[in-house]
DNA sequence: GGTTCTTTTGAACGAGTGGTAGAATTTTCC
DNA sequence: GGAAAATTCTACCACTCGTTCAAAAGAACC
């Protein structure tokens, strides 16, 4: 049939003699699969993602796939519990300390833009891949993703009370709003590149607490 | 699987007659082949939204679509279109236009919610659907959004040179968390909410150009 | 009614998919 | 070295999907 080319690295300690590829040869796990499939699934989607194609990236075929793993799905299900597993409990221990609104909102960004930056595959899946899932699972997900947003918006709602924020902006869509500005990472961060993940929660602070005009404009 | 919902092709010529239970019996054409095929991409996704699926949508078995349209890809390549024809002008309209940047940054706000709470459905496709595109087409978008982007980004600048905005945030990390938030509407908005377009777009342009927090709080 | 053009059907196809079973291989441990 | 366990490979299945196409059905026009 077809026989697929696989480029040749060249720095590796050959142990059999054969014109195969020599792959990473990392060694096969539920968690080595996960991270290689969040890759293409954040690149091609998740559909567009056939399990031949994570077992090629993983010089292994698809059979293998199987000892580690029940099925397609469940590999997108830990992905989705990865995420809300690194991005839950911090939240909840920030919204709980006893710190003034606006810094509990400084951390929570920080929080938020450092997880989207450091899975930015997987919360890239997260919130473009939901669709796929079904069942009780999918409800799970969608609740707890909501329970996450409602921290969020505690903060500025404690803030509104408190008097420091402005009470002109509801609550909730000022935390969509923020939200949004931190999860639209995902599509333009790349690792590397001009800021770093800590560099552009701050900005997105500065950006949400105190806006982009000037206090001493002319207007109000 | 489920049974083909019989359109009542039996009796004499019914031109005039609208009192159909099963199904609309819109005309075909491309253009409700795309509006439904939007609807169903934007629920399901896609990759997993198939031929049949929106043959079935319309009460047309899917070999009648190939008469109005190339592909499947074409649906997607006009959605996308269709988002770039609407959002282009207006924006770059707003930005030409001789006004303070503040205002301008007020309409463009104003402008992408309108677009977003319009094209729901679209709006989700142009974000999440953009890896299924191929070859020049997928580049040509890549670049319009981009030059899109870059409408945005010069009246922040603007704002900044003129000596209205803060200069401490970077022009581009603006956009992105501006347009970030606007964006994330295809996540949470659903046209009857508590909120109307404009009041969303008037709170996001609080947000982005005031902040949450109080001038007169204690901090600087 | 007859002719022509437009539109839809229905069946078929070929490729690709997720998933399975058992043989084959490698690793582990004595 | 060798048995047992762990892991991977090969071959296959059932199915879905996008696409094609000849034939049927409507519609329009004279």
């Amino acid at each position: 049939m077809s026989q697929k080319v696989r480029l040749e690295t060249t720095s590796k300690s050959n142990r059999k003699v054969e014109n195969k590829v020599d792959k990473p040869r990392i060694r096969l796990s539920q968690q080595v699969i996960v991270a290689t499939a969040s890759d293409l699934f954040a690149r091609n989607g998740f559909g567009a993602t056939s399990l031949d194609a994570i077992g090629e990236a993983l010089g292994v075929t698809k059979g293998a796939l199987y000892y580690h793993i029940k099925n397609k799905e469940e590999i997108l299900k830990l992905i989705f519990m990865t995420v809300l597993t690194v991005s839950e409990e911090p939240l909840r221990q920030i919204a709980q300390a006893e710190l003034p609104p606006a810094e509990k909102l400084r951390r929570a960004i920080a929080h938020h833009v450092a997880v989207a930056a450091d899975r930015s595959p997987a919360m890239t899946i997260f919130y473009r891949e939901d669709v796929h899932l079904t069942g009780p699972f999918a409800r799970e997900i969608a609740a707890r993703k909501k329970a996450y947003e409602r921290l969020f918006e505690k903060i500025v709602e404690e803030g509104i009370t408190l008097g420091v924020f402005h009470k002109e902006i509801d609550p909730k869509i000022a935390t969509f709003g923020i939200l949004g500005m931190c999860n639209w990472l995902s599509q333009w961060y790349r690792p590397g590149g001009t800021y770093t993940p800590q560099q552009i929660a701050a900005f997105f602070n500065q950006l949400a607490s105190f806006g982009l005009a000037l206090p001493d404009a002319s207007s109000l």
